[in-house]
DNA sequence: TTTAGTGCAAAAAGTTTGCACAGAA
DNA sequence: TTCTGTGCAAACTTTTTGCACTAAA
């Protein structure tokens, strides 16, 4: 936690950033809440707890200088709100992400599954690729999984 | 083009929605434009031209009707603008982007390269894949081959 | 004392909604 | 007539911006 927070205060610094309590109290709850996909709304109440002065503006203005450096990428899922999605230390890659259309739920896949179309890509559209956004829309596996037990119940019910 | 009308019009009387002369228009400006990635907006000004007394609320419910029917996606490429696509004739999986971060460029992939990877998802992960999205971000053939042509030009200058 | 960063409020941008009206079944 | 669909304007949501102020270098 501390070293990664440190080795954002370098990121900043190297560009002649500031981590100011602001954007660290920011980036606590972005590393705290690494799992999810926070909106700017969400991530300033959560800050607010932390640093409740925080006004709404500098959170906006904090995640867009993160995502400028590449230390949160910003997604969007087709419900009107972007979403900031810390990136893993060292990944070069931009993780993929699982859509449930039952429940909502987002998971995440770390592993690069691209690696091959990339190749395709670059190789038969002559496109040099820097960054990918790959997500998946279907059923997640516990929504799965009470499908069927609520199946099994019903005939078990009978 | 006429008969792709008559299709989305049965599609449309088979959900007991009616072909309004507003929502062909909707359609035309579409289908004349479908290598485009149109804004709501965009639509709307395009849509004016053949029918003036449309509203903008109009357009935003009829591409919400065709979104629903699966007969356009919905696109976001992050900039603040939902994008509206036309889907092929026929196509069961969503075409992918390339995004040049050049010049702005959006080219399509009519091809699914995703076969083996939803496999992997499916198996791996247990998540029944219904839909993807699929954007890459880079630099597309054009401005690959300007910035290639400007270094001849300096050489040659020279 | 200069400059980057902040908070607040207002504005902008995109989208949705309420409602009275129009037009096809 | 009945009900779906429409136009308009207002409302709403999310994000950005202007500006005076703060605080660190």
């Amino acid at each position: 936690m501390e070293n990664r927070i440190e080795s954002i205060k370098k990121q900043l610094h190297s560009q002649s950033y500031k981590l100011t309590p602001q954007r660290e109290a920011t980036v606590r709850v972005l590393l705290e809440r690494e799992e999810d996909h926070l909106s700017a709304e969400d991530v300033y109440l959560l800050v607010k707890d932390k640093a409740p002065e925080i006004g709404l503006a500098t959170v906006y203005r904090t995640l867009e200088l993160l995502t400028e450096l590449k230390i949160v990428d910003k997604i969007n899922f087709g419900d009107g709100v972007s979403r900031y999605d810390l990136r893993k230390e060292g990944a070069d890659h931009f993780h993929h992400h699982l859509v449930c259309i039952e429940c909502g739920a987002v998971d995440e896949i770390q592993e690069d599954l691209l690696g091959d179309v990339e190749q395709i890509v670059e190789k038969d559209w002559n496109f040099k690729v820097k960054d990918h956004r790959l997500t998946f829309h279907g059923i997640c596996y516990r929504c799965h999984d009470k499908v069927e037990t609520s199946m099994e119940q019903e005939v078990t019910t009978k």
